[in-house]
DNA sequence: CATGGGATTGACT
DNA sequence: GTCAATCCCATGC
């Protein structure tokens, strides 16, 4: 608006996509490291506080099965979008890792609003910030993530992810089981910001923790 | 081609 | 705490 804008004026720089790289890695290293990081679609995104890492070599992952309709993209390229829908209502959003060929993918499960919050609100017909995107079925009504958007590049967009947000380089992690599975449901492979009050269930007493994200 | 099972959410007892 | 809504797709006849 003025004639001498400061480097500074407009916040701090954005973070850049990630790259398929980031993604052709174990499966859950990358379910470690994305909590902290940015989905973005237009106006609205939000920071990463909740990931599942789901790997064919365990049952209560789709590619399990192997490579059908469904499942193809998961054996596809890293960084990919794999969207399905969960219970007939909700599309539940995934990245597709580890090297082409290897079915895996992180489902994200919660997300703190970051932009477009009041576009978030009236996609989801609610007010509280805490109620916007604390599960995967909320994050991609609030983010207008839908099935169309299944095998989207995910560097490319429209959907987008990327890098730590600032403040979020390293975030305090906690661990735990998979939610909401009756298949390998003993494998502890969920990831949460810790402390975050937009996960999607509050954490049980008395559950492990880990401190870093990884190292 | 018919059937059944979900990586959920919100409303209700 | 319980439960129904609702649709994609894997499986089996």
């Amino acid at each position: 608006m003025t004639a001498h804008p400061s480097p500074r004026a407009a916040g701090p720089a954005p973070p850049a996509p990630l790259e398929a790289a980031f993604f052709a890695r174990p499966v859950l290293d990358v379910a470690r490291e994305l909590v902290g990081c940015v989905v973005e679609h237009g106006p609205a995104a939000g920071v990463i506080v909740e990931t599942e890492a789901y790997h064919e070599s365990e049952p209560a992952c789709h590619a399990h099965v192997g490579s059908t309709a469904r499942t193809h993209v998961l054996f596809g390229p890293p960084g990919r979008a794999y969207v399905y829908r969960s219970y007939g209502i909700h599309a539940l959003l995934n990245v597709v890792c580890e090297p082409e060929g290897v079915g895996a993918a992180v489902l994200i499960r919660a997300l703190e609003p970051l932009t477009g919050v009041e576009l978030m609100r009236e996609r989801r017909g609610l007010q509280r910030e805490e109620d916007l995107c604390s599960g995967p079925g909320k994050l991609t009504q609030a983010l207008d993530v839908e099935l169309r958007h299944n095998q989207v590049d995910l560097e490319t967009g429209p959907v987008r992810l990327l890098g730590a947000a600032p403040g979020w380089e390293a975030p305090r992690l906690a661990v735990g089981p998979r939610i909401g599975i009756t298949k390998a449901a003993e494998l502890p492979w969920r990831f949460c910001a810790r402390d975050s009050r937009h996960v999607s269930r509050p954490w049980p007493p008395g559950m492990a923790r880990a401190g870093s994200p990884s190292r």
